[in-house]
Formats: C-alpha cells, structure tokens, sequence
DNA sequence: CGGTATCCAAGAAGATACTG
DNA sequence: CAGTATCTTCTTGGATACCG
C-alpha cells in the first residue's frame, strides 16, 4: 500500500525554532485520542449526532471527556454545537467543512492502523521477547 | 483543498465495540504529539538522525521523552534503532517502510495544520470572545 | 554520546452527585 | 437529555543526577 503523495515540506511545523508555535498547536489538536475517535465517527456517521449518542458510539469514553473534546473541537471550528430549545433539550453536533477535512485525515489514520494492526502487534511481541533474553544475554 | 479520497469504513476503529480492541491501540500510538514530531521529523531529513540531532530538531522535548518517543516507535516497528559499538557510542534512528507510512500520515497532518492554522486561531478567538458576552447577556 | 534511575509536580482523567 | 461541579486517583512529563 504505497501511499505517496506530493508533499510540501517548507516550512512545516516539524521545523520550526520556537516551541509555542501556532501551527503546533493545531497538530496537537489531532494527537488526542478522543479527538480523533469522535471525528471518525462524525464523519462516518455524516449526520449530525446526539450527545448521548455519541457517547454510546464511543466504549470507554466518559461524559466528562466527551464534553470537553466536544468544547475544544467546537473553539476551533471543527464541530458546529446546535441546541434545539425542547423539552428534553436536544443537542446535535456535526462536523463543519473543516471538521470533515480533518475527519478525512481521521479516516486515513484508522484505515491504516487496521491494514497494520497485526503487524505493529506482532512488533510488539518480538521486541518484548527480546527484552527478557538480551539481558540474560549478556551475562 | 479537497483531499477527497477512496473511503473504507467497514470495521474501522470507530465501531469496534470493545474497548480494548488491539486497532484501537494503534490508533493511540498516532494520538501523540511526539510521536508525531518524531515521525515527521525523521521523515522530513530523508536521512538517519542521531539521538541529539533529533533532539536539538525538536524544541521542547526532554531527553527522557524522546528516549521514551523512540523506544515505543522501536517496539511498535515504526523505527529501527542502530548503534555502533565505538567511543563515544553512535546511535542512529531511521524509518522502517511501515515507519515511513506513518510519516505520510504526520505529513498531511502537518500539511492540513498549517493550512488552516490562522482559520483555527480565529475561530478560537471568537469562541472565547462570545464566552464573555454571553453569560452576561443572559442578565 | 546516549542513555538510565529517581523523585516530584502538574494535569489528565475517572467516579460521583447534582441541575435546568 | 445534556450537561456542570467537585473530589480523588493516577498517569504524564519535567528536573536532576549518574553511568557505560
């Protein structure tokens, strides 16, 4: 699965001097797990979901982390937060145009995390192995 | 940037309804800044870097975390690791192909960031602006 | 040079209880 | 239903010192 694709390396933010650099900030939006989780799912959903919705969409996630990824992506524009003034109130999140941009990069990123599962596990495994002998090894 | 591309979301990550599914775990590797920094970093220099290349290439980071970025990168197969035996020791990192994969990924990633990085900035602004408003407003 | 080991502080995250 | 608030736990990460 060769994915080569043009590449634009000036001035990306792997280069930059200074650590509070903006566009690192954003990088770090996507390196959250739960980020990416409810992303993914938005997106693979594409329509709008509930609050509570989501959080069964989502094992293990709790509604503290679920509202709080849900405010961050909403500050920065990747998740438009929309109340309905019922009774029950009814909530609907949905990816905005930026969101589905970076739900595509979601996707590419579960994508090859399942094409790669098995051998990243089986990585795993040999290096641990490798572990308990090399010491013993060495006497 | 329409990065539009051929979608395959039966059995992503997303779905999965154990909490402890092993893709799950491999999506989480990517969920890392570091991580992120380090692959598009070793990515970028086309090159095997060094243990303190790599860290005066990446403001911001302690030597304990690279040492730790590294060692998972190495188990999960995303790096090798090479070390000459002389004095003073040389220790060289680079890509494996599966490493190199995971790069493409930190490159659109950082790609998509810095192309919308002053979009994000101000939408958070804003965001954080309406927050002073309207809770008063609501007086 | 390229680490390891240890300690400690700060923040992330879980559980629980309560509310419009 | 969709949160907020609080408390506690526990992991992450930074600082420091030392080693082959």
């Amino acid at each position: 699965m060769d994915t080569t694709l043009a590449s634009s390396d000036a001035g990306s933010p792997w280069t930059v001097p200074a650590v509070e650099c903006p566009s690192r900030t954003v990088v770090e939006v996507l390196a959250n797990k739960w980020v990416l989780y409810v992303l993914g799912t938005l997106r693979q959903e594409a329509a709008p979901m509930r609050f509570n919705q989501l959080r069964r969409a989502l094992p293990g996630i709790t509604q503290k982390m679920l509202t709080q990824t849900l405010r961050t992506l909403e500050r920065d524009g990747l998740v438009a937060r929309k109340v309905y003034p019922t009774v029950p109130p009814r909530v609907e999140y949905a990816l905005t145009p930026l969101g589905h941009e970076a739900g595509q990069l979601t996707m590419l990123i579960g994508d090859w995390a399942l094409s790669h599962v098995n051998q990243i596990l089986t990585s795993r495994e040999a290096f641990d192995e490798s572990l308990k002998s090399e010491p013993a090894a060495l006497n």
